[in-house]
DNA sequence: AATAGTATTGCAAACATTTTCATTTTTGGG
DNA sequence: CCCAAAAATGAAAATGTTTGCAATACTATT
């Protein structure tokens, strides 16, 4: 059937002018795409080259109101700004963009408010699937994913109830950690430095994490030595500088790499040797901390990994809805390099 | 009218079933959306009840194909590995996210085949607008964005003649004033680390803007010194390591931020006092360069300015196709830190 | 109270695809 | 060379919006 011809100039192809170019009707030419095996391989070539000469390329829009997939995901992270989750996303990515899936990347800047908005324009959008940092969300944001029925994946914090697919590490469990690491090596005035934001139940849990290792190492709170910090260098090491200065600890815990590098600067500025007159712990073991020198003795948290499996657990759940909810816990590595050490009093 | 009933369950409330709700036409409920002052104060009242009560969510798809614009803008860059575009890709989100644009962020990873499949990716989704870095791409990309008429700016590397709008710092200049801020303090023999990475003409500009200082400054060519590194610290702090423990050189030249801090580390690990027996410069600025102790010598690129400054860009050329051609150099700011000082031969 | 003008609403076509079902073409066995 | 079965193709309906145009409902004059 050829298209009506009283219509305006058009500056796209679609896909009757290829049906037209090749001589077929539009359903063949969607057919290609859609079902190769179910047209003639003779036909197929002078589909393609239609699609050549015509320079057509395939609306997705046009697609997704059908019923298709959009080939789109969300992942709504808190910052990209800073290194946090740079590797998390850039794996998470790679893994989706090899099945051909493009992401709509969104930060709310530690702003549950912000994220509730953010995930309604992604609806908007028919996105296939959502990812989402944390198990914190505020109470419309689980109403509407719930009732939107749509997969769904929690990264980053491990829940054993977590009503979503969720794939992550404890960070009760990492803050624990890595502050028995310091009370093993026999600090008892450990000073904590972690993130201030609210909105956050990754540091919280580290912080909570750290703590109760202290409450089990000394009946004596440590409250005094919380210091809270951001995710930034220099806010980090300024802090730590004024931590430090007081002396009254002989070894630091950071809530993550950012501020642990933050502390080893500070360290540096005001010539406290590391580790011999402080220890400096952190969590995360961003790439580059391990190149510090000293070296950033931390609680290594595998980004990569988390982040190319809950790719593939949300692709999962895409292809399959109605599976059983999959909680993956990532294990932790304590990596103690040269920024700890005993702790000898003088 | 009253929607045909006879139809399968529908998970998804549509713009029916909110018109049906409230007592409407679909046409008013539209425009309560698209030309609000159309609809009388009252009845947009009752349509907003009867979205909430049915949770209706607009399918920008049927929009997009309509002929709307689809609300995304696609964005390709490198890597979001590193934090070299971290801030720009921030500040670029951001400036779009508050116009209630979404992003979809691809990589390639420094392949420009890669590039070339993304991008038509993107056109797949009918973005509204296109951002790439750089003014290096394959041929078949530049002639598929020329085709497709669609707004396109070229971030982060400044040319005076780009065919698209364009708003970029000159990397050439940045390695030329870099290397003479090297050269001004004393310096004859200096080591240049750059990138290795072939599909990428920042890098390549800053290497020839340095060589070309040096050039200027010496007669003899300095290519002995040229050692190519990557984008990620611990290579650049081995390779640096390597070049530093050679001992011809009395300063470095980095080609970014990464490599500087890769330097800088290099340089602790051998015992090598910066700036007093080596000194380090860089080019980039990125977060957290200037906590470093000694701090890191470079030259700023702003890429906050850029990223906002190029989503600006692209929104107005969205929003006005046929405007000029338009181009914004930005200009460099050289950061002398601890990491440089005069040369003084033993 | 009638009228003109304006404000509001509805109808139906258009947008670019996919898919079901029907029809046509091809294939292979007698 | 014919016929049944299988393979390939096409026609048309369906998807969820927006918008031009037509129809209707108000408002303010006289």
């Amino acid at each position: 059937m050829l298209r009506d011809m009283g219509k305006k100039y058009k500056d796209q192809a679609d896909i009757f002018d290829v049906a037209n170019a090749a001589g077929v009707s539009t359903s063949t030419v969607s057919r290609t795409f859609n079902h190769p095996d179910l047209v003639r391989p003779q036909t197929r070539k002078r589909i393609a080259e239609a699609i050549k000469t015509t320079g057509y390329i395939r609306n997705r829009a046009a697609q997704t109101i059908h019923g298709r997939r959009s080939g789109t995901v969300g992942f709504i992270v808190p910052t990209i700004e800073h290194t946090i989750f740079a590797e998390l996303v850039h794996a998470f990515s790679q893994t989706l963009e090899a099945e051909d899936y493009s992401i709509i990347l969104s930060s709310h800047d530690y702003d549950l408010r912000r994220e509730y908005h953010l995930l309604r324009k992604l609806l908007e959008h028919r996105v296939d699937g959502i990812a989402l940092i944390g198990q914190m969300h505020r109470n419309e944001t689980n109403q509407l994913l719930k009732i939107q029925k749509i997969p769904v994946v929690n990264i980053w914090n491990y829940s054993e109830n977590s009503y979503f697919d969720c794939i992550g590490a404890s960070n009760f469990e990492a803050g624990y950690v890595a502050c028995k690491h310091l009370l093993d090596l026999g600090h008892e005035k450990i000073g904590l430095v972690f993130p201030d934001h609210f909105d956050n139940d990754r540091a919280e849990d580290r912080l909570n994490g750290a703590k109760t290792a202290l409450a089990e190492a000394h009946d004596y709170g440590s409250e005094q030595f919380v210091k809270f910090s951001s995710y930034s260098v220099s806010r980090a090491k300024l802090d730590c500088m004024e931590l430090l200065s007081q002396g009254q600890t002989s070894a630091l815990l950071c809530g993550n790499d950012v501020i642990g590098r933050g502390a080893l600067h500070a360290a540096r500025e005001l010539g406290i040797t590391i580790p011999d007159e402080q220890s400096i712990m952190s969590i995360g073991d961003f790439k580059g901390s391990a190149d510090f020198v000293p070296s950033l003795s931390t609680v290594r948290i595998p980004s990569e990994k988390i982040g190319r499996l809950s790719a593939e657990v949300l692709l999962k759940r895409i292809l399959q809805p109605e599976c059983a909810v999959k909680r993956q816990k990532i294990s932790l590595e304590l990596l103690p390099r040269q920024s700890t050490c005993k702790w000898q009093p003088a």
